[in-house]
RNA sequence: GGCCCUCUAGCUCAACUGGCAGAGCAGUUGACUCUUAAUCAAUUGGUUCGGAGUUCGAGUCUCCGGAGGGUCACCA
């Protein structure tokens, strides 16, 4: 029972509760007004406090009480909603003893609030709502983390904030209501889908929705979360990627889709990798991997001047300029300056482990070669990719649903773009050709023999559907979390999302 | 999964080499007709994450477990 977890503190709320229902007022009212929101309001009253001969404004607030200051026969009050703060005046010779009795009894910081009023000035300058007649909108069992905010020099410290990570994850919504910043954040959140999604519509791109629940996973190498459709007795995989599907539209004749939406991967958890994250996926017929990268830039540059009103980012300390263009670097190239190995001559595992045994550089036995690229692309390349870098031309046995560079079959043209030392986006020349795609998943199952957890399975449908015809295309992806974690100047991306996973928690029988 | 750190009142935090578990805010009561961390006076509130151990005595030391954070591994 709810009840049976209260504090004492909770309990003296809940005893308000009853009272007011004793009273004959309820609690929790079906319906409620709203004339203007506290920055409406002020707004308002400034534009007409202009003029002259302007008449009284009235206004009916709503909202959750965020400070409360009685003094004797006058009370004054914050209210929170969803554009800011109004203070609320409450004077006796406007309401009554009654009424500011009830004030009294019954309110407390955290209730939602109706209050009907003109609005005026105080002494001490503030735009304030002169209140005639109030109401409970929604009692408050418990309360919400002490939190003040003090203006010392006309900044804003903020006292006692509710800053425990955990408790700001489990419990967002206590999150949003104290920290205004936490709001802010996932106002970037939509403003940046929105502000994709118009770039990609401007483009004549259309957004689809492709299937969450597959019956074979992939476009991606990555363990994919597991279940079971009861009556089709059918084993299902959440998505890893949108990337087979997608490229099935372009057979069918929509040259430009999209889609937005949440991928699952069943792998470690970190300051950039939550199990199920939000992607950005497009395919464009008739384009390639050059193309996709000068549209990524510009992309990416609209969002953020649509979004912030600039292009210059902070995030982890760095000012980052993601305004066209990005650097360009090519893959052989950087490592070959990174670690002075060519791994052009180095075509296979056993010769590049031994060049980078010759340089005392650590990897794990047993790698392919593409994976020891890989790592040294995350080792050496990627920590140092602070503004805005595209590296290029990625070993073809990494990149299995890639085409190659003509005339260079061990490369392909893909590219992936890191900000911030991290990366944000992967793309390449699609491969169309059915009979290679066909060989690249075998060549796949193989590569990953020993390691069945890694095994790229056979789509069987998707490789039928190249052998309709699929047209040459550019493909791409996004992190959106990241673009986000961008945007805001978050390191960690739980920060951007809404409900981060975290390990379920139960409330008993521990261990 | 490995290693390191953290967990004390509703929130933010104290508590020396092991020695009565505290403060501010919020809460309660009272005063107060222009406050804004309101102020003033009084006051309530604790399974110190859970369990076991060492000790005359454990928030503090040891062990087991839980959760969170960091980091490494993993993640084409």
């Amino acid at each position: 029972m709810l009840e049976d977890t209260f504090s004492e503190l909770e309990q003296v709320r809940l005893k308000k509760l009853r009272a007011l229902e004793s009273a004959g007022i309820d609690p929790y009212p079906t319906r409620a007004g709203q004339t203007h929101t506290s920055q409406e309001a002020i707004d308002a009253f400034v534009k007409a406090e202009s003029q002259p001969d302007a008449s009284p404004i009235r206004v009916t607030a709503a909202g959750r009480i965020r400070s409360l200051r009685p003094m004797g026969k006058l009370t004054f009050a914050h209210i929170q909603d969803r554009d800011g703060k109004l203070q609320l005046f409450f004077r006796v010779n406007d309401l009554g003893e009654e009424k500011m009795a009830e004030l009294s009894a019954y309110y407390d910081l955290g209730d939602f609030i109706q209050a009907s009023g003109t609005l005026f000035r105080t002494k001490r300058g503030e735009v304030s709502l002169q209140v005639e007649d109030f109401k409970m909108l929604a009692k408050a069992l418990r309360p919400l983390p002490a939190a003040k905010d003090e203006v010392v020099d006309g900044e804003i410290v903020r006292h006692a904030v509710l800053s425990d990570p955990e408790t700001r994850y489990r419990q967002r919504y206590v999150d949003l209501a104290v920290n205004p910043d936490v709001q802010e954040i996932f106002k970037i959140r939509s403003a940046t889908v929105r502000a994709l999604q118009k770039f990609l519509d401007d483009h004549d791109f259309i957004e689809v929705e492709t299937p969450i629940l597959q019956p074979i996973y992939g476009g991606a190498a990555a363990q994919p979360f597991v279940t079971h459709h009861n009556q089709l007795h059918q084993e299902l995989y959440l998505r890893i990627s949108f990337e087979l599907y997608l490229k099935r539209l372009l057979v069918g004749g929509l040259e430009r889709v999209y889609e937005i939406g949440r991928d699952f991967r069943n792998e470690g958890v970190s300051y950039k990798h939550n199990p199920e994250f939000t992607q950005l996926e497009f395919y464009w017929a008739y384009a390639d991997y050059l193309m996709v990268m000068d549209f990524t830039e510009q992309m990416v540059a609209f969002a953020a001047e649509k979004v912030l009103g600039t292009t210059m980012v902070n995030f982890n300390g760095h000012q980052i300029n993601l305004a066209p263009p990005w650097q360009r670097v090519d893959l052989r190239q950087a490592i070959l300056e990174a670690v002075d190995i060519d791994i052009e001559l180095n075509p296979t595992a056993e010769s590049l482990q031994a060049a980078l045994e010759s340089r005392q550089i650590k990897h794990k036995p047993g790698m392919t070669r593409g994976k020891l690229i890989d790592a040294l692309i995350g080792e050496f390349l990627e920590p140092n990719y602070i503004q805005p870098t595209f590296l290029c031309n990625y070993p073809r046995d990494i990149s299995p649903l890639a085409k190659s560079i003509p005339g260079n079959p061990s490369v392909v043209e893909r590219f992936e773009g890191f900000v911030g030392g991290m990366e944000l986006c992967n793309a390449f020349t699609e491969l169309n050709n059915p009979l290679d795609q066909e060989q690249r998943f075998i060549e796949m199952g193989r590569a990953y023999a020993d390691d069945d957890e890694e095994q790229h399975p056979m789509d069987d449908d998707f490789v039928n559907a190249l052998s309709y015809g699929m047209p040459p295309a550019g493909g791409f992806g996004i992190g959106v979390d990241r673009l986000v974690m961008l945007f805001t100047g978050r390191r960690s991306i739980r920060e951007v999302i809404l409900f981060p996973h975290l390990r379920s928690q139960d409330d008993e029988d521990q261990g």
